[in-house]
DNA sequence: TCTTTCATATTGACATTCGATAGGTGTGAC
DNA sequence: GTCACACCTATCGAATGTCAATATGAAAGA
């Protein structure tokens, strides 16, 4: 029933993006390629998990966004972090790392 | 509203779980304790969140639960792992390698 | 003894959040 | 015209959190 391709974590999507645009600002599909490259295939991110989590993102003034003309000169929507999104991308490596430290403690425990 | 105290990733409390119970059987609030334990305060499961992961995971036939008798002599249901469990716990445990990996991977790329 | 109180142990109803699925629109390039 | 790019929306389901409830043994005091 539930194929489940992604193998994505809830709750690492917004730190995904929120990296990828911290290196350049990017439009919707370009974020999806930088996340699939800098992970080395490990997540596929859909347009339809990928733009309901940008917009949610711009809702909470994480990301601005702009229209411009994508490389092939097409009309795409660039995506950029505002002030408040490079604080959250702080937050959220942090407590990436935090939780990351806690289960592999937890698993490195032996009967 | 939502003041989210305990910081768990969607998908990672089964294998907590999972990793709890292979160290020895434990029944509901013994899993909770060991889990603070093991991660060091990191996670903290409420009864609420715990009791129906064991009811889910006992339906997959992950776990097996017998009635028994706790520390203090209080009626207890003690979940132990089946060897679908075990064999769940070994697939959980190399998801989460993965996921942890390509993510570590993500988060150190510079500018 | 009786009863009050507390910690243990479990359960259920309910809301929320997030990502997945599956569709749909528009447009430039060939 | 066809295709690939770029975006959007509606809807669903799974998993977790919140809150409240139940039951029972233990401990303490009248």
């Amino acid at each position: 029933m539930n194929l489940q391709q992604t193998e994505l974590l809830q709750g690492t999507l917004d730190l995904l993006i929120l990296k990828a645009l911290a290196l350049q600002p990017l439009h919707g599909l370009g974020v999806a390629r930088r996340i699939e490259q800098v992970t080395r295939g490990t997540f596929c991110v859909k347009a339809g998990s990928l733009f309901p989590a940008l917009h949610r993102m711009e809702e909470e003034g994480w990301l601005k966004a702009a229209w411009g003309e994508s490389e092939n000169n097409r009309k795409a929507k660039y995506y950029e972090l505002t002030k408040r999104g490079r604080r959250q991308l702080e937050n959220e490596t942090e407590r990436w790392a935090r939780i990351s430290l806690a289960i592999g403690r937890a698993l490195e425990v032996k009967a």
